[in-house]
DNA sequence: GATCGGTTAAACTATTTGGTTAATCTATAC
DNA sequence: GTATAGATTAACCAAATAGTTTAACCGATC
């Protein structure tokens, strides 16, 4: 029953996100990432010392698989409102599927800044050239100098916060989880039409210029 | 050296309040709550049974306070684009001074769920109240029928999730403290501008219906 | 000055938990 | 076949932690 085709690290791993994403950092167990990952608690630290190095293996993974495709989309040469679109595909694809990341990337955040800054190092985002690249794209787009930072947020805020906030939305609404998926699905092209609705906006009355 | 001016009571609260909104209900320990409310670790038990009841009490203040203020906002009769401001004026104050407290729910409601249930209940939120008079209101300002929850839900992630992300983003773009208060203090205004702009684009093109 | 609620200090219990150790198993090389 | 190195296990350890108990103390009030 050992199914060999994943090995035991990855195997670790594995379980090891399921307990760490939901449970953060504190919350979760070493006993409980040995018995999801069928071993040994002493084969846990045979492959990685310490829970905190597991912890910052699960980490690296999670931060650097978000921000990578963050990346790419932001940086990609499709118009705006397509990046957009793209970029919440993604992302509510992706937390569909494992809702509790962005949650997690927070905690980690939020409970051991320490040990993730050489992790943020390592990810090598270049927020400048990001900013750079979409204010070009912003004023060829739409003809206006719109705060690129104020919207790169606002797309983020748009995309991730209801994906973190889902538990409380549905229990506040008393909604089922599949009612909570449709929302989402629904989303995906709500939330780049709001967005380019707002930038048809600012062609008439500029704000959001710093 | 009691200081007399609050209770015990309260001096248990508040430092039971300053632990758990920065470290969860795991992270925190009972002994750190006692010292920093320079008591006896009895005493807590004195008072609050349990580690439970003592996270509880904390928990329901902080979500009462917040959805308190967001319900009467939201259900006062200012037109929508002030509403919005002052609902960001609120949060962005609020939050600025005590930023832990949105991760502090969140964790809460991943962490703990069952804890919760009892509390939201007690909130008497009516989100279906909630919904129609937006639905309303966005009609008779706009002429549009665009999905009142939607534009709730836009207007919560802009305003909450620059805030809950703020450790996050800062270390991104290796912002200090005060650039980042200033950031949100500039969101105060290009928030509801943002979202102003949106709902008048929704008049040529309607979309954001159900 | 006895009583009583609030408070302290300290020892103690029971349990949990991260981490370690020494022995055992397994597969490959010789 | 058996020696060797790596993988895996069961048992164990030390520290931390929530919670309890007990005895004493303090200040007000009766």
């Amino acid at each position: 029953m050992t199914s060999s085709l994943q090995s035991t690290e990855e195997r670790i791993l594995k379980a090891a996100k399921k307990v760490f994403h939901r449970k953060g950092f504190e919350g979760a167990r070493m006993q409980e990432i040995a018995d999801e990952a069928g071993i040994n608690k002493a084969l846990l630290h045979y492959y990685f010392r310490s829970k905190e190095n597991l912890f910052e293996a699960v980490f690296r993974d999670a931060f650097l698989e978000l921000t990578g495709y963050a990346k790419t989309v932001f940086l990609s040469d499709n118009p705006i409102k397509e990046k957009i679109h793209k970029f919440l595909g993604y992302y509510i694809a992706i937390l569909n599927e494992n809702s509790y990341i962005p949650w997690f990337i927070l905690n980690a955040i939020y409970t051991r800044p320490g040990t993730m800054k050489a992790i943020f190092d390592n990810a090598e985002l270049n927020p400048p050239e990001l900013m750079a690249h979409l204010q070009h794209q912003i004023k060829t787009e739409y003809g206006s100098e719109i705060n690129p930072f104020h919207m790169w947020l606002n797309v983020l805020s748009l995309s991730i916060f209801p994906v973190i906030a889902k538990p409380l939305i549905r229990e506040i609404f008393q909604l089922p989880e599949d009612a909570y998926k449709q929302i989402l699905e629904q989303r995906k092209t709500e939330v780049p039409q709001f967005i380019a609705n707002a930038l048809k906006g600012y062609e008439q009355s500029d704000s959001m210029i710093e």
